[in-house]
DNA sequence: TCCTTAGGTAAACTTTCTTTTACCCACTAT
DNA sequence: ATAGTGGGTAAAAGAAAGTTTACCTAAGGA
């Protein structure tokens, strides 16, 4: 049982939403504070805290912590990945289809 | 104003659901019929159409009606098609960020 | 002390997506 | 006539996302 359909769909679930797509291009090559992306993508806290679960779950954006004058400052960046949907993953998604026919 | 944040993400979205993404792959380099759709993915009519639509909508799938025996029998068949998530897009959006900001 | 800022959570509300139920039409076969 | 099939719609129920409001902690600076 390996669900490709399921987990990669979810994966597409990830990036198919715009503020989430702001956000890895903003963080694109360089590296973002909470504030910065906030103010610029005009999110609240918990919007933004949300939004960029789901990208560092999902491996698209990595965080990194840093204490200035005693607070927390958390930078985020965009890892390099490339996701892609044609022929070849539905390929498999038919073979596993198949499968599960008997 | 080119919302290329937000066109891409829609695009995805039809991409981001198993059910689309199994019709993809049963309809790769096959035709089939609604009834084979149905019957491989235990669907309703409407729920069938309602899944069809949003793939033939963006150009994903393709379909043909044909009558026979006085029936209107649909077949459908997947478009070749690639659609790709990385750095080419995202910088893309980031460039219209940047405009917007003016 | 009190206010501000950075990070965070929980609950509620809203919107959107998915799925079902109940119908409609046209044509075929019994 | 009527039951069956193929295509379809409309409305509503259910489930999942997205977003807001209110609140919490801890540290710095006035």
């Amino acid at each position: 049982m390996s669900e490709t359909a399921e987990e990669f769909a979810s994966l597409l679930k990830v990036l198919a939403n715009p503020v989430r797509l702001k956000i890895l291009a903003l963080c694109l090559n360089k590296e973002r504070t909470s504030k910065e992306l906030r103010k610029k993508l005009r999110l609240s806290k918990p919007l933004l805290i949300a939004h960029v679960r789901k990208l560092t779950s999902a491996g698209f954006l990595s965080c990194r912590a840093e204490v200035v004058k005693g607070r927390v400052v958390k930078y985020y960046r965009t890892e390099r990945f490339e996701v892609c949907c044609g022929e070849e993953i539905l390929k498999d998604i038919l073979e596993e289809l198949e499968d599960s026919e008997k």
